[in-house]
DNA sequence: TATAAAAGTAGACGGTGTCAACATTGAGTG
DNA sequence: CACTCAATGTTGACACCGTCTACTTTTATA
């Protein structure tokens, strides 16, 4: 009394399907090899189908960074709610987070943050600043536990968020070809972090 | 005996209209916006004419995202060799143009930065890489007149690049939102700067 | 059980990158 | 100066792409 394997007309969950698989898609051939075709074909379902779930293939790519975006936050936020460590130890791993998730999803990482493919939605725009609100969240812990200075938690987290951010994106992009280790390179920025947070 | 204004067969400097044409569009338009055909026919030419100088789309924005290097690298050096300032005056003019540049050619810079619609030839490479080098150069200058900790320069240089990319990307992009006053954020982040390189 | 909404499909169309074949021009060479 | 050929530009053609429209199949619901 098993599912037939057989095509069956309706799919069931396209729509999370899609994003999935361009998901898979971008992290295997890059943004610009998407075509709503090939998509449609990965998924096993006709060339047109997608657009029952979406209004055009911006809107899929929309939602396909808006997904990224709430990974994101969580991985961010597991790092930040890891008790098993202090508030500075917490920031720390939130940092690893960060960059594991850049670089292990590197064309998804590219695609969440690039402004060509990407139309910025209510729901994109909540997704991003979420993850914004992660960073801002450690760092007034930080603040309340005084391990760093007292200051608008605003500038510090644009301050963080920028050099991780940039950091990631020159990384992935290979700009930071002569790193031989990178654990001491993100140690060395640590401390950099660390020592301008506090003074 | 003035030169005919009527269409020549021959253009002239064809190679050197298209990339200034790209530049122009995408400044106006965004990347996605480019088409062979609408670059063709901006210029005046047919819609294969730039076949004969590149090979394909691709190789017509990497040349143009080359272009757009030697230009950000001019604007930093201009920056650096400012001898009306000491050292610290001069680095902090680099940052200057660094923003400035990637917010007065925003979309210019992003095409720079991306992935997605660019290939990286050796020229390319070594164009980004020059780039790289001012920043190198300028705090290799303030390690010697003794402004900063002596510490391995390419770190330093990651560092600080990764900071002022992050930071610009993220302003272009509309990610730090709530910022009042542009300058104070800079002078937060240049205090930021200063106090993590001497430290 | 009837029916309407939801989900998927096939056809068609205009736009796009780019190849191949042809046309025009300008720079040398005799 | 005439000739030639490489460089440069044009037109035609083709496969592919996003997406609209009209149609079909399934599911939900009254």
């Amino acid at each position: 009394m098993y599912e037939d394997i057989k095509q069956r007309y309706h799919h069931g969950d396209l729509r999370v399907s899609l994003i999935k698989a361009t998901v898979e898609m971008i992290n295997q051939q890059g943004v610009e090899a998407i075509t709503m075709r090939s998509l449609s074909n990965w998924v096993g379902v006709s060339r047109t189908a997608a657009y029952r779930h979406f209004a055009n293939k911006r809107d899929l790519l929309t939602a396909t960074a808006t997904e990224g975006f709430k990974q994101f936050s969580l991985a961010l936020r597991v790092a930040r709610l890891d008790y098993s460590e202090d508030e500075v130890g917490r920031f720390r791993l939130m940092g690893q987070a960060y960059i594991e998730f850049a670089v292990e999803h590197s064309a998804y990482y590219s695609l969440m943050f690039s402004d060509a493919f990407i139309k910025k939605t209510d729901a994109f725009n909540k997704a991003s600043s979420d993850a914004f609100a992660e960073l801002e969240e450690i760092l007034l812990t930080l603040q309340q536990a005084n391990k760093i200075k007292t200051e608008d938690p605003k500038m510090q987290t644009n301050f963080v968020w920028s050099l991780m951010h940039g950091f990631s994106s020159l990384l992935i992009n290979g700009k930071l070809e002569h790193i031989d280790d990178l654990s001491e390179e993100i140690a060395y920025l640590d401390q950099k972090i660390m020592a301008s947070l506090v003074e």
